[in-house]
DNA sequence: GTGTTACATGCAAGTCACTTGCAATTGTAA
DNA sequence: TTACAATTGCAAGTGACTTGCATGTAACAC
């Protein structure tokens, strides 16, 4: 785990329990964003479950801490990235079979100063997810 | 009511019925996206009363005939909106009374080609919110 | 090590948006 | 007016997520 998120924690007041350390490994070992669900039947799989309310409460808090960013894609469920020092990025999903990319790249930045100057909003975050058909589902 | 949507009910072998027609009718009203509980409380408040199940089936199948669009702003709940020829947009939403402002803007058109070219997915349609925090609540 | 204590976990039950099953109603078109 | 498919309302079900609470455990001081 990276020496920046054990500070996180110990500066939270938070303690390394054993399935915070698995839930941590879990989301770490994934590239792409996933759901609590998925947390939680990995853990299973790696022979160190945790009960779901656990990985939500977690999850949570990893949040709060900024150790985790989540993903929006509106089908009903949550999804979870470490942030682990990538930079602001974007996602698409696959209408068909629900793969997820990452797209390296935020085209909205220098599009909040106008949206400010328009709207009097404070901006501070917005969400980007694009939908469509990967090449095996065309 | 728009013609076109009356058009478009028939062409889809709808019927005009009463509950049907109230819906409609708030959803005309609101110039920003409301909630399935919005609709069901206007009914209400207008005499004529619908069962919110009522409300929900109208309103997928509104989306289904194009004639809404759905709005996703991760707090748990759908906002549905007419669609009657407004330009494709998209919305800020405060994070502290959390009023909804129409962006009569779309940045992402001409990003479309980029993300195909990158993912070799073929795009059909994005989401993107903006969050902040508005005059009155900074 | 032992003890102390605040933080964390697991189970059960609860919430909330939304969906489904079904019998009764109603719009539409012959 | 009749006939029938579409629609409605009520009740029950779903699924993601949250909360209450008793028990467990990491962390830190002796
Ligand atoms: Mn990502
Ligand atoms: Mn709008
Ligand atoms: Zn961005
Ligand atoms: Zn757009």
């Amino acid at each position: 785990m990276a020496s920046s998120m054990l500070d996180r924690l110990k500066a939270g007041g938070k303690k390394l329990t054993k399935p915070r350390k698995a839930i941590l490994a879990v989301l770490e070992q994934s590239p792409l964003p996933i759901t609590a669900a998925d947390v939680h039947d990995r853990l299973k799989a790696q022979r160190k479950p945790a009960d779901l309310v656990t990985v939500y409460r977690n999850l949570a808090m990893l949040q709060e801490l900024g150790l985790v960013n989540t993903v929006g894609l509106h089908d009903g469920q949550m999804r979870y990235e470490v942030r682990h020092g990538r930079e602001h990025h974007h996602h698409i999903q696959c209408r068909g079979c629900g793969k997820i990319v990452d797209l390296m790249l935020c085209p909205i930045k220098k599009l909040t100063a106008l949206v400010e100057a328009k709207t009097k909003f404070a901006v501070d975050s917005h969400t980007l997810e694009f939908f469509g058909w990967c090449p095996q589902c065309r």
